[in-house]
RNA sequence: GCGGGAGUAGCUCAGCUGGCUAGAGCGUCAGCCUUCCAAGCUGAGGGUCGCGGGUUCGAAUCCCGUCUCCCGCUCCA
């Protein structure tokens, strides 16, 4: 796959109403899209399929829908705050971003090694006798040094605390820091990215009432955790899944919708006995990845890739990356987020969140691990792998959409063979039965190839075609969209042919 | 944000040394044909050439500004 599929994908989910960009009368919005008539039926079905799998399907996860918006002390408990607000500054010659504060961190690391070094040569000539405090608090030169690292602190602390930001630029400025990969010290004004939206809530603006659009749906899990297991009387280990919309304000929000700024995730929070994680951690790996080959797109199109440096609140993490049109990208996230969180709500908010284990018979704050995926992506996952160019053996091409049959957003198109001797009458009392069944479609214009093609290039699974034989034994021929093969097949087995191929059971049984 | 590329019909694009009513293929719609894998015939609809301004008798075309999209750099689901 390359950039040009990506293209292909993006206009063809255009071309036959999944996804259109948003506002496009307004010139659009950047990375911001709506998805249309099929669209909406192809992820509903998405969601569908990872609700059942992660719900229906385990006695011991139960799901729920919390508010977009939270207590702004949330984002503080989660780190958010603080972790999604960075200066950042420019590197003209170089074209590098770096956080602001990381290089001024990184230039008194370097001032710190300078002591080391100083410390290093003590040791080097005074031998056995060497005393390090003595020597730290008496070297002018580590003196200097010692010095020059706490103006440099205090100074950081005013600016980056401050409101002006040109504080933080001058600064770098006058420590002479340079880039790293260009050396020049040619720099852009430093600005402030907050990662998190935010808006005002009640009537007034005034007075603290900033809030936050969520920027991930875990934290309404995790505040809610006593209330599902109380109330549902939850034994750990039990999980708690959603489905919700999550808003970053990325810098850059870029490739189709890989990355947007309003985005919807998927996830199940497992909470289990702490020391019991790592097993937990395993079971949901090779648990979300069975789901995922399921769906048959491809095994080779998906991989592990194990974190190596964790996230403050992880103790391990992985991603499973599928092999998007512009290659191997994060598409679904595990981690074993310990007690991080519900500790920092316990600490924010003076709460116990703690649960008792009856068979301990001790109360533990549990530890959690998380199954977090990006539906949109997941979307985009399908979508690029199901575009696919045919040659035919006849020479000619056609262009298909293997969707997966169960999330396929109409499941059979039916056609009458002509537009008269009845045949229009036939088709629609077939799809008056099927309508009950599955999402169905009439279609009786053109030739009856090109409109099998056009079927093809939608993504229906299934053509059902209505012929003069029909009307006298009740028969109609089934074409299956990826072999483009067909059975004739009786009128009343229909239902039962398709439901087989169609429901959800098929990929849950896997 | 910086650098590169691009905005003309639903889609893919041509036209861009300024000059008839802005075109093609595919698609769409209506009718004919009645045929099991896109290809027949007839007709129709669809564009203020991204937007704003300027130069000019005249701008899709030249100039300025602006917006949007795509690719790369950072972060993430």
């Amino acid at each position: 796959m390359s950039t040009d599929q990506l293209k292909n994908v993006i206009s063809h989910a255009k071309e036959y109403g999944y996804i259109f960009p948003s506002s496009e009368i307004y010139d659009g919005l950047s990375a911001t899209y709506d998805y249309g008539q099929n669209g909406v039926e192809l992820k509903n079905n998405i969601k569908k399929y990872w609700w059942m799998s992660m719900v229906q399907m385990h006695e011991n996860i139960v799901g729920i829908d919390a508010a977009i918006f939270m207590h702004p002390t949330t984002w503080k408990a989660s780190g958010h705050v603080d972790a999604f607000n960075d200066p950042l500054i420019d590197n003209k010659d170089s074209k590098k971003r770096y956080r602001a504060d990381v290089l001024i961190e990184e230039h008194i690391a370097k001032i710190e090694a300078k002591i080391d070094k100083e410390v290093a040569k003590g040791i080097k000539r005074f031998g056995d006798d060497f005393d390090k405090e003595q020597f730290l608090a008496t070297n002018p030169n580590v003196q200097r040094n010692k010095k020059k690292i706490e103006e440099i602190e205090v100074k950081m602390k005013e600016a980056l605390t401050g409101d002006d930001l040109s504080k933080v630029k001058d600064l770098i400025e006058e420590l002479g820091i340079a880039c790293p990969v260009s050396g020049s010290k040619n720099w852009t004004d430093v600005r402030q990215f907050n990662l998190m939206f935010s808006t005002e809530i009640g009537s007034l603006a005034e007075g603290s009432n900033k809030i936050y659009l969520r920027p991930e749906t875990a934290q309404g899990i995790f505040v809610n955790y006593l209330n599902v297991q109380k109330s549902g009387r939850k034994k750990i280990p039990f999980g708690i899944a959603q489905i919700g919309k999550a808003f970053r304000n990325e810098i850059i929000a870029r490739q189709f919708i890989f990355r947007m700024r309003e985005f919807e995730q998927m996830e199940m929070q497992f909470f289990v006995k702490p020391g019991t994680q790592k097993q937990w951690f395993d079971y949901w790996k090779e648990t979300r990845i069975n789901w995922h080959n399921a769906l048959g797109l491809g095994e080779d199109n998906y991989r592990f890739h194990d974190h190596i440096k964790l996230a403050h609140y992880a103790d391990a993490a992985t991603d499973i990356e599928f092999n998007f049109p512009m290659g191997f990208k994060e598409l679904e996230g595990i981690h074993s987020r310990t007690d991080f969180d519900l500790k920092a709500h316990e600490e924010h908010s003076g709460k116990k969140l703690q649960y008792f284990d009856p068979e301990e018979n001790k109360s533990y704050v549990p530890y959690v691990v998380e199954t977090s995926i990006g539906l949109d992506r997941m979307f985009l996952a399908i979508m690029a792998s199901a575009l696919q160019e045919e040659t035919l053996a006849d020479g000619s091409s056609r262009t298909v959409l293997k969707i997966p049959a169960p999330l396929a957003p109409i499941k059979v198109a039916v056609f009458p063979l002509t537009k008269k001797d009845g045949l229009p009458e036939k088709a629609r009392e077939i799809i008056n039965e099927l309508k009950f069944d599955v999402e169905c479609l009439y279609e009786e214009k053109d030739a009856i190839g090109k409109r099998y093609r056009r079927q093809d290039a939608a993504g229906t699974p299934f053509c059902i075609t209505v012929d003069h034989d029909s009307l006298e034994d009740n028969t109609v021929t089934i074409r299956d969209r990826d072999t483009m093969e067909q059975k004739r097949v009786p009128i009343s087995e229909l239902s039962e042919i398709i439901l087989s191929k169609v429901s959800m059971k098929r990929l849950l049984k896997n």
